[in-house]
DNA sequence: ACCACTCCTTAACGTTGTTAAATTGACCCG
DNA sequence: CGGGTCAATTTAACAACGTTAAGGAGTGGT
């Protein structure tokens, strides 16, 4: 019967899409265990610490589901696992902000690296990390914009009125993350075979 | 000696800075104001609202000393923006967290749009707003990553090892910064010139 | 002198995260 | 059997938080 931070975790996860970040009290996901909420001590030392194991949990759970198909070469690849992490924090209210709070209790999570060969072909690895966290941070930041408009995906939130620039954008958050996503990893192909670090190099007439 | 919404988001910002989003209690700006709480209800709604005015003072400061020298073109102003939101950002601990929880009081603070040439020369706006939001999105989630990382700026919170493949970036996060956006300009600079044809158009409602 | 309005205080409420101490239950050892 | 140990949970309580209600002080107009 015994509690374990999984099911607490998971727990947490559920009742989030039900009641968003700001409901999530550690009285209501005990509660929703038949337990009180001090027993969840006994297995998390914080809250934040539970929420980084939701953190990971999500993760863990969408990447279950998610092998990339095979026959892509690492660009798609890395399409499919950017469109997968949006999805991922999509599937939760308040998902992109639970998740860009915490690091992961278990980084094996996100899958191999992508653009392995082309480190094996030489590539410096720095370099290939950085452009791989462009194209992260990029879908971090979108999908923390396109939540703040879309509480719940599909549902504008009342707030925002449709004047602002992002608004324009997220009039059609698939578009535009779609449109994004082919902007950075035009850029992080190009940048990887024309080396520029400085950005001022890169105009051209 | 009236109170106003600006003097408290300006107390607020700086005691942000001392104590973090965290520590930021309504007590103790108006301790700091030399108020008791309850006063601020009266300029303000909600303490989100307050949080709101944060962002919008943070913005409003942080241009003022900001604008962009003579003589650049459209894609050297885009950069100086994106270097500047994201030294706005650093400004102030767990600054991108609460800036990309809040939309704007005033959206006429983030300048004058970028890309106006080009759209004066036909390009679609809303290509142009995408391109924009690109930019915007990666500044955001690559600074919440870093103050993730780092707190205050120079500063490596203890909890983050140096294993995982953030931290790689993280470890110089001015070259990774300014990599990341050399990619999402050559990105943007290209998809504008040459509208990607992997990504087909969704349909609106 | 009175009213009206702005701005702030005092007092209080319900809820939250968190801690300390007591309690239950299961398993093992004699 | 009986006691002891340890894991897991409960009961009770705390300080702190955001927020609301009610009232008081100051100011200005008529």
């Amino acid at each position: 019967m015994a509690l374990n931070r999984q099911d607490i975790a998971r727990s947490g996860l559920r009742l989030l899409n039900e009641v968003g970040l700001n409901g999530l009290t550690l009285r209501l996901i005990a509660g929703d265990l038949g337990v009180k909420a001090p027993a969840l001590y006994w297995h998390v030392k914080n809250k934040q610490e539970l929420l980084d194991e939701m953190a990971t949990q999500m993760l863990a759970d969408a990447a279950a589901g998610r092998v990339p198909p095979d026959g892509l070469d690492e660009w798609q690849r890395l399409e499919h696992q950017a469109r997968g992490l949006r999805d991922t924090l999509l599937a939760y209210r308040d998902g992109a902000k639970v998740f860009s709070g915490t690091f992961l209790a278990d980084t094996s999570l996100v899958g191999p690296p992508p653009l392995q060969e082309r480190i094996d072909a030489g590539l410096d690895p720095v370099r290939a990390a950085r452009a791989h966290f462009a194209v992260y941070s990029f879908v971090i930041g979108f999908t923390i914009e396109e939540q703040a408009v879309y509480p719940v995906r599909g549902q504008r939130d009342e707030r925002y009125g449709p004047e602002d620039a992002g608004a324009a954008v997220l009039a059609n958050p698939e578009a535009g993350f779609s449109d994004g996503l082919a902007i950075v990893l035009a850029g992080a192909r190009q940048w990887l075979d024309a080396p520029s670090s400085q950005v001022e190099r890169m105009q051209e007439p």
